[in-house]
DNA sequence: AACAACAATGTAAGCGGTTTCAATAAACCT
DNA sequence: AGGTTTATTGAAACCGCTTACATTGTTGTT
């Protein structure tokens, strides 16, 4: 291509105006076809293509979607933004990546320079960007002041915030039950964040156990607070449980890593998987199919919801009224680690 | 923030010139101190940011790097991705991504696309970017006419183009010598790509192989072709290979997810890991340390190559002359799926 | 005090598009 | 054919910023 080329060299060249070029390119329908067709030749014989800026600068938008996460090499998140940049192009759409970290600064100053690109919308993946005080959010409600945004597997009611979720209170409450008719009493519930999806699955758990009378105190349910991916850290905090005589027989984890940590947990200390310890992890992610044995995890059906997330992105851009809040519910996929 | 403020608001405000809020927005010096803080006073005031298109247009870079990797739910790529962007952003540059999925076509309408975004560089992560034929390999060119390119674990003589690439060669010619001093003869090579770096990889086998004399025929490479999360599927293939009656002892797969295909088929045919089978898996991946044994691996030093991308970059940008490849070296990390 | 040299600021011309509005050409009536 | 209406096209303003160049204000020198 020769590089440079301005509207104006193709209108010179195709013998028009500028703003019959710029029609055609914006497909303009008061173009007659003949002069529509020799705009086109000269801008295929050149490869012209307009310029970004000048195109933005003009109509104030650049067809470009920001999307934030907190850790890209997070497996689910990984695929979270999979999903989503494919649908975002397939609509036309490009995404300019953040991935912030856990602290709350960066996150904001992030979704800052994202407003500042002038992106279309933003897109916060995963639950961390809801904080427990509401005014750790505001930060998100100021851009939602310029922007739709929208939240994955998060919830937050504020005007221009749009929620897609997957039930995890229902999933871990299902998983939890089903674990308890398996005959284990004792279920542990071994999470690692109290964000707003945490919060969620805890609750399942607590009202799954509550239930049948079994959440006798509060020792059953452990937090971890070490790096996501350290499974040997994982195991042996289990282990640390294990030895103040905390007996458990079954383990529901609040991710698919914590989920392995157990698996470790019950390989270090002998325990066989599913007869002595039943384990059930969250998210379905490969990690599940991976390790041995398989893995039984709750899957979320995280393309549909990135599906949904998109389509009503989409409508919000086109001035349609969209729903605030759309709920999906999980499934628990069976594998090997627990009874059947 | 008041929205839609120019620079003509702030220089209104503060009682100054358009240009000279434009030499404190961008930091020149020839503005007197006072002034400066006249006008900084009024923009924190009204929180003004500069409309990045407009800059764009005057500046003609919107600080905008291109990243594509063929695709973000790949364990290994979504690390480097993690990297290059927080890098990236350390040095005050943006990424856009795009996830291009393995076809040429695809490939190309994205570069074309990040081109016309007008970014100020581009980073091809992975070596599925390379293909054998040069002329599969013009899209490239193209784009590095316009700005530079970075190659991630792949290599391209081409002008403006700069590759970063870890010594696969080298890694896999080491693995093997060391699978073969362990007293094992018949190491298969499991393999799923003819990339760059696939066919490097291959290659430090080989040697290898052939220096200790036991390359007899090409039975003992293996090419798989299915899904790269189907570890299912690849250890169905190995069991195909062992009922031709292909003996081997050893595996040394071009990625951790094939050695995870191998750990599965050992389990299957109930081999014992590593006295029966050893198996070394390739990138170190969270996976790595995740499964049973676990793998024995090499580590790349991603972060390393990453960081060393993103230098090379910025010197670029900043007009330096940079070295037009750059090598590291891996390293093998020894765990439970090979004898000592 | 007069003038040179330089620092600080302002003016105005781009950057490359989009879009309003006016002008022209084509089509339609009677 | 002459007058209207409508489909095409072009001229020019505008989007918000950067920057070369002109202008004004300071300081220093002799």
């Amino acid at each position: 291509m020769t590089p440079n080329m301005t509207i104006y060299d193709i209108s010179e060249k195709a013998g028009v105006s500028i703003a019959t070029v710029s029609r055609v390119l914006n497909g303009s329908s008061n173009v007659s076809d003949k002069t529509k067709k020799k705009v086109l030749d000269v801008i295929n014989q050149y490869e012209y293509t307009p310029n970004a800026f000048a195109r933005g600068l003009g109509l104030n938008t650049m067809k470009t979607i920001g999307v934030m996460c907190a850790d890209s090499s997070d497996l689910y998140l990984a695929k979270a933004i999979y999903f989503i940049e494919q649908k975002l192009r397939a609509n036309g759409y490009d995404s300019i990546l953040c991935c912030t970290g856990y602290e709350l600064e960066t996150k904001e100053k992030s979704l800052n320079l994202l407003i500042s690109k002038k992106v279309d919308g933003i897109i916060l993946v995963g639950s961390h960007f809801i904080h427990e005080s509401e005014n750790d959010n505001r930060y998100i409600m100021d851009a939602a002041l310029q922007v739709p945004v929208m939240l994955l597997n998060a919830s937050f009611d504020a005007p221009n915030v749009y929620s897609i979720v997957s039930d995890d209170y229902n999933s871990m409450y299902e998983a939890t039950k089903l674990m308890i008719a398996s005959g284990i009493r004792d279920v542990l519930y071994f999470y690692n964040s109290t964000s707003y999806s945490g919060k969620r699955k805890l609750a399942g758990y607590r009202a799954a156990m509550e239930e049948a009378g079994l959440l006798r105190s509060g020792n059953l349910m452990q937090l971890y607070t070490g790096s996501h991916e350290d499974i040997q850290a994982m195991s042996e905090h289990l282990m640390k449980v294990q030895s103040k005589g905390i007996l458990f027989r079954g383990v529901i984890a609040s991710d698919d890593n914590l989920a392995l940590g157990a698996i470790k947990y019950a390989r270090t200390t002998g325990l066989r998987i599913p007869e002595e310890l039943s384990i059930i992890g969250y998210n379905n992610s490969l990690l599940a199919a991976c390790c041995n044995p398989e893995l039984t995890s709750i899957d979320n059906k995280l393309e549909t919801l990135c599906q949904h997330l998109i389509t009503t992105l989409m409508g919000l851009l086109n001035g349609c009224e969209m729903p605030k809040k759309t709920v999906f519910s999980g499934e628990v996929i069976h594998r090997g680690t627990t009874l059947s």
